[in-house]
RNA sequence: GGGAGCAUAGCUCAGCUGGUUCAGAGCAUCUGCCUUACAAGCAGAGGGUCACAGGUUCGAAUCCUGUUGCUCCCACCA
């Protein structure tokens, strides 16, 4: 057979995905045998493969292989989501590139020009992925837009509202002003930034007859302390310490912590807001930190959080200075229009000019960013649609607390509670066009506005007319709001949409799938989408949506960041399996990542996973080479060496078995890469291996050839490509036959002493060796191998022979002379050799080896002289004590003997 | 500011309820080898006070306390 010398990749590969397409292999229906089911998280549909979905998706890939193999039928669901927010900035871009400004369109032909973005650019992902190998049942394709998942998703919203879970309100919320929308506080990322703390001078409003005690005060410790009034010739005035000197143009008040000496004289007052005039009321509140700046913080309530809460508490005007797009607005005089950053510069020179400010200090503090447009966040009032979660979250916490469903690693449990017991409303409203239109349709009636919520604007005109009556007589009057749904609205409901089992909650494919047996997901992204999941399938299916949620780690670079595209540190994966084969970057990412650990990518990562490609390749070659005599008698080499392999797989698929049941995916295939590499190439197939040209024996064989195909099994899950070349070339094979649905080799019993004999043949095979290597030996030439041992294992004899190329093993009860010498266990082998032994060089390796086996002697003895040790411990480990003593003084006298004897 | 986690060989990581899996693996390094499957290889070798300091124990990488250094998550100190 001719097989070319380096395995090519990339044409394997591309056969062998389009073979399996072409036979529906990765296809599932509904059956009688156990499903085992894993859905994509689906990503952003105009994004483009990166490393994060590389491992991903890879470890999602050997998981519902190895399950097919096992006999599961495994479905694994792909699609993308729609991605509201970054499609939208996209599409607004590429109107802009054209000249279209988004506000001269209408909603819908908005929407069409993102369908047709979404036609062309969508779904690249999704194909760079069958690059990968990835064997999702891609008839399932699935989008969170389609047919079946907005109607789910209307469902759910329409549902979740009549049960009262879902409310509208004017609330501060996070706006990103870039993207016009607000969003969640998960989407909110804060960041460190080097700011400046302005202190600026806010005078009291008071009667010039108005005096002031300016003496300093004592704080509760007794300490005396500056009072918290200043006076300069202009009057007298407090020192109010903020990072956003623009937002005074929306200051109602100012608030000091009333308990604070500095200000007890304020109580009552009014200050005069700097530069704007306005005179406002000094409020006082627990809430102000009385150790930061000076202790009286200027109140906002329109542009902080805090601020809105104390307005709200003090029934303080709201000044919303802001348009939407962060420029100011009418209420900002002269400043209108500016942006807010510029306006704060300018503000600060105004200020400066007027002596309004006290001083300025640099100040590191923590600043929103959006996650998806990066734009500073601005806290804004606005009208949005919440989902109220506090009862929805108790239950989501509940099913991971008991292990209904267990995180791998566990330690993600501590942050997924944390975030629960903290969880606060869902902001599900954004201001874009691309998503799910929400289904609330407002009406006048009597001057009112009411609210309708109904899946159809007819079904909302129907309810307008029951609850109205007449008042209600065309269905113009509805108007929808204009708002869609968070893009996560939609994703939470993917294990379940994408079953159709929301609209049709009894259709035999949900009773089937679900719930799904894993989710893989990055960990950044446990609230966003896991926890909701979690959360839609208590509320809609009562039953968790998976049982097993495996967080992989982030992938960063050499330098420890985080891939992304705007550092442009991440490898393009596509050409990573161009030059190193799908198979390779599997194999390399999957060594190297641990469950939630982060990777540290580095393409040499890959090489591995391509020389053990070639490897396997190479011993297919090997194999395949031989020619097969139907003559020859099985030597007996061989059929230990077949033995032997056997059990050693056996040994090796329990402990595979186990590191699967515990998601150790990395310890897995490090177990049966050198069950792969060590074991059977550079140990079986070097003992079975006939002479240069001679044949091999049937028997021996196709033995050979069995283990190879169990081995191709076993590695088939992580590297799909070659397994499923080398099994084809193995033998002849029917027509539609795949290594794919193949069963997987399971663990039996086998025979440990089996397995310890031959590790002491391997220890005497390297000490032979080590004589060659240090001599400067040939391997050619034989070398004789006397062995003295109270219970000889006789057993690898031939093995022996073979591999280490010794003519003889010859047992024998007196030391040789003339000869080498090592130990293997309490056994002394002797290598005669016919040139003249270095008797100095010799000595002086027996007695290192004498001197650390005293050393190692004494320190047994000592626990063994310690009573407490005796009496205290187990008898197990004292009696290994005792056996490690024994062992130790039968090789130091070994040791003298031999030495002695090279004295002689 | 609160919480969680981590620290073991140059790198990435195993090491379960303290004791023969106890100091390990892979990669990298070094030394020999172009030995007819494979130099993307073969045969060997070196390399760690288990972050530091205490404590508990007959016995600690493992348990406890503290210190230091990293990482992550959460949070409204302007």
């Amino acid at each position: 057979m001719n097989i070319a010398p380096k395995y090519d990749p990339s044409i394997v590969e591309e056969k062998w995905y389009s073979y399996w397409l072409e036979k529906k292999l990765f296809h599932s229906e509904p059956d009688t045998r156990i499903p085992y089911t894993v859905v994509i998280p689906p990503p952003n549909v105009t994004g483009v493969l990166h490393m994060g979905h590389m491992l991903n998706n890879t470890i999602q890939d050997v998981l519902v292989r190895r399950a097919r193999m096992m006999g599961k039928n495994a479905c694994w669901v792909p699609g993308t989501d729609h991605a509201s927010i970054a499609t939208e900035a996209k599409v607004v871009n590429m109107l802009k590139e054209r000249g279209i400004d988004k506000r001269s369109l209408t909603r819908d032909e908005f929407m069409k020009y993102a369908w047709e973005w979404k036609e062309e650019h969508g779904g690249i992902i999704l194909k760079q992925l069958r690059k990968l190998g990835a064997s999702c049942d891609w008839d399932r394709t699935a989008f969170t837009m389609d047919p079946i998942r907005y109607e789910s998703v209307i469902k759910v919203f329409v549902d979740l509202y009549d049960k009262g879970l879902i409310y509208r309100g004017v609330r501060m919320v996070n706006w990103d002003p870039k993207a016009l929308t607000a969003v969640s506080d998960e989407e909110v990322i804060y960041k460190e930034s080097q700011s400046k703390l302005y202190y600026l001078r806010y005078y009291i409003d008071t009667p010039a007859t108005t005096q002031f005690d300016l003496k300093d005060v004592t704080d509760s410790e007794g300490n005396a302390i500056p009072c918290g009034i200043k006076q300069n010739e202009k009057g007298y005035y407090v020192i109010v310490a903020t990072t956003r000197p623009e937002t005074i143009l929306g200051d109602t008040a100012v608030c000091v912590h009333p308990q604070d000496p500095r200000y007890s004289q304020m109580k009552g007052m009014k200050v005069v807001v700097p530069g704007v005039g306005r005179s406002v009321a000094i409020i006082m509140d627990e809430y102000v930190d009385r150790e930061f700046g000076t202790g009286a913080l200027k109140i906002t309530p329109a542009h902080d959080i805090n601020d809105y809460n104390l307005g709200m508490k003090y029934n303080l005007e709201t000044i919303d200075i802001f348009n939407d797009n962060g420029t100011l607005n009418e209420k900002g005089g002269k400043y209108k229009d500016m942006d807010r950053f510029a306006c704060r510069k300018q503000i600060v020179k105004d200020l400066e000019e007027l002596g309004l400010i006290e001083k300025i200090e640099d100040y590191t503090n923590k600043v929103g960013h959006s996650e998806r447009t990066d734009a500073i966040i601005e806290p804004k009032l606005s009208a949005q649609w919440f989902m109220k979660m506090g009862d929805i979250a108790k239950k989501a916490l509940e099913v991971v607390e008991d292990d209904t469903i267990q995180f791998h690693p566990a330690k993600f449990k501590n942050v997924y509670r944390h975030w629960l017991e903290n969880i606060k409303d869902w902001c599900i409203s954004r201001q874009l066009w691309w998503g799910q239109r929400i289904p609330a349709f407002y009406l006048e009636v009597e001057g009112r506005t009411e609210t309708i919520v109904a899946e159809t604007k007819e079904e909302a005109f129907q309810k307008a007319q029951q609850r109205f009556g007449n008042a209600i007589s065309s269905i113009d009057q509805l108007r929808q709001d204009e708002d869609v749904l968070d893009t996560w609205f939609s994703s939470w409901l993917w294990p379940i949409s994408l079953f159709d089992g929301i609209r049709n909650p009894d259709n035999p494919e949900i009773k089937y799938y679900y719930p799904t047996n894993d989710l893989i997901t990055a960990p950044d992204i446990i609230f966003f989408w896991g926890a909701r999941m979690i959360m839609a399938g208590e509320e809609y299916r009562d039953k968790v949506p998976f049982h097993h949620v495996y967080f992989t780690g982030i992938v960063r670079d050499k330098l420890g960041r985080k891939m992304s595209k705007s550092l442009g540190n991440s490898p393009d994966p596509i050409k990573l399996i161009e030059q190193y084969g799908a198979d390779g970057v599997r194999m390399g990412m999957l060594l190297t990542a641990p469950a939630g650990n982060d990777l540290p990518f580095d393409e040499s990562i890959c090489e591995q996973g391509r020389n053990f490609s070639n490897k396997i390749w190479n011993a297919l070659r090997l194999v395949k080479g031989w020619e097969v005599s139907e003559e020859l008698k099985q030597p007996e080499e061989c059929s230990q060496a077949v033995e032997w392999i056997e059990q050693r797989m056996a040994c090796v698929l329990e402990e595979v078995e186990r590191d699967f049941d515990q998601y150790r995916l990395s310890e897995a295939l490090m177990a049966t890469y050198k069950l792969m590499w060590d074991d059977f190439c550079s140990w079986y197939l070097e003992i079975i291996k006939p002479a240069y040209q001679a044949p091999i024996d049937r028997e021996t064989y196709e033995a050979t050839i069995r283990i190879f195909e169990r081995l191709m099994c076993m590695l088939h899950p992580f590297m799909p490509f070659v397994t499923e070349e080398v099994w084809h070339t193995l033998r002849e094979r029917p027509e539609e036959a795949s290594i794919m649905v193949q069963h997987m080799p399971m663990s039996v019993f086998f025979d440990q002493r089996m397995l310890d004999g031959f590790a002491k043949a391997q220890e005497t095979i390297a000490g032979v060796r080590n004589i060659r290597n240090s001599k400067g030996l040939s391997p050619k030439e034989a070398l004789e191998l006397y062995i003295r041992e109270s219970e000889a294992d006789t057993r690898f004899d031939n093995i022996i022979k073979k591999v280490a190329n010794v003519s003889k093993v010859e047992y024998v009860s007196e030391k040789v002379e003339g000869a080498i010498s090592f130990m293997v266990g309490t056994a002394e082998c002797f290598v005669p050799m016919s040139q003249n032994i270095d008797k100095d060089a010799e000595l002086k390796k027996l007695q290192d080896e004498l001197a650390y086996t005293e050393g190692f002697l004494n320190s047994v003895m000592k626990k063994l002289g310690n009573e407490k040790f005796v009496n205290g411990a187990p008898e197990k480990v004292v009696n290994i004590e005792r056996q490690k003593k024994a062992d130790a003084e039968s090789k130091i006298a070994a040791i003298k003997a031999q030495i002695a004897m090279l004295n002689a």
